[in-house]
DNA sequence: TATTTTAGCTTACAGTTGTACGCTGAGATT
DNA sequence: AATCTCAGCGTACAACTGTAAGCTAAAATA
């Protein structure tokens, strides 16, 4: 096992992955690339594409499990930069966050794209990758807050919906307006945080 | 003016639009229109096409603007219930937009994708017809709460933001889990108004 | 009424796409 | 050493795309 021959068939695969993703960009989304120009880019042969992938939509989704494993280091890193550095956690993740979209923009571009996109398959792909992000925030403000684990959930899927969407929106500015934007998002946070402790207390005072 | 011919014009514009409209769908988003498709919907030549738009884009963007119009027509639907029938604000306004997802699905469609699509030009389409949308909640904010300005557009701001993409989660699904949905996200506008809320009493203090 | 304008048509073309089919040669297996 | 496997290639094709050019007939204008 793991010959000369399968390592140059991973070799060529991930090239097609690469180009793949190199062919992504503000104007070129997923769906507009072709089989034959991304083929091209890695060097073989339309035709051999098939040798790796039974289609596009193939090439696809192992893309989207690229990108949604890129995001959850990203937040792991996130994390260890709050244990270590000691900054406030709302601007640590966000920061972090924003760090993502400038330096892996294209995979961040992929997520945000299809999660509305053409294919169900790959919006279902989209939706698991979010899942699993928001569970992740949901557990860690289960244990660090005395927050109970359904107000924890729904807490944390509105922060992954205000920032995912905030990213969305830093794709097309910079500067001045990008300050604002992080801005306004950490501002949208905090009234999250305080809401949801409102409903916290009044919940366990009923309890 | 307004002879037989110009209305005839007008006429088959409204028919290449229909056309585009209908050819939306879960599965088939506008830049996977084609000019010719579009065109034998509405029962003319391909060439003829060009007689009403430049290209394409130029349908869509005509496209962008109309949908863009029935939401603020929708926002106002709301309000309207909220002051007769007396009910809760955030439950009309979310039962409106749910109404507006299953009536108009795609138009919200066409918003939803356009948002993070392919081209600039369609992107700050979408992204004025939300700002509008946000504006306008803003106001009404301002005006019914003690809200300062910036609260108020921060504030309105998230609750679009949340409900659009709540709107985006729900076209995929039905029933119960429909009902979760819009569940959760009726807790997390209620986080969003108390922890501005208390933001905003906060910086009346400090006054 | 004579002239101009124009929405829509037909024909035509060059470009791109996905993919079926069959071959080859180098690594793997026996 | 003989055989098998299979990644990659070249050729070929049918389906589609956008759009250029020029015609026609009916409405508008003078």
């Amino acid at each position: 096992m793991s010959g000369v021959r399968a390592q140059q068939k991973q070799k060529t695969r991930q090239a097609l992955i690469q180009a793949a993703f190199n062919q992504l960009s503000a104007d070129h989304s997923f769906s507009n690339l072709s089989l034959r120009e991304v083929a091209r880019e890695a060097g073989i042969a339309p035709t051999s594409f098939y040798r790796h992938f039974k289609d596009m939509d193939e090439l696809g989704l192992t893309m989207v499990d690229e990108a949604g494993l890129t995001l959850r280091q990203l937040m792991r890193q996130a994390r260890r930069r709050i244990a270590n550095d000691g900054g406030s956690v709302i601007n640590t993740s966000v920061v972090t966050f924003m760090e993502f979209i400038d330096n892996s923009s294209n995979q961040f571009r992929l997520l945000l794209r299809e999660r509305s996109g053409t294919s169900k398959a790959f919006r279902a792909a989209v939706a698991r990758e979010v899942k699993h992000f928001i569970l992740e925030l949901a557990h860690y403000l289960e244990s660090e807050t005395k927050c109970n684990a359904m107000h924890a959930y729904i807490q944390a899927e509105s922060m992954v919906t205000l920032v995912f969407n905030a990213g969305a929106e830093a794709l097309d500015i910079e500067g001045l307006q990008r300050d604002e934007l992080i801005e306004r998002v950490i501002w949208q946070l905090r009234y999250i945080t305080r809401g949801a402790g409102h409903y916290v207390r009044e919940t366990s005072k009923e309890a």
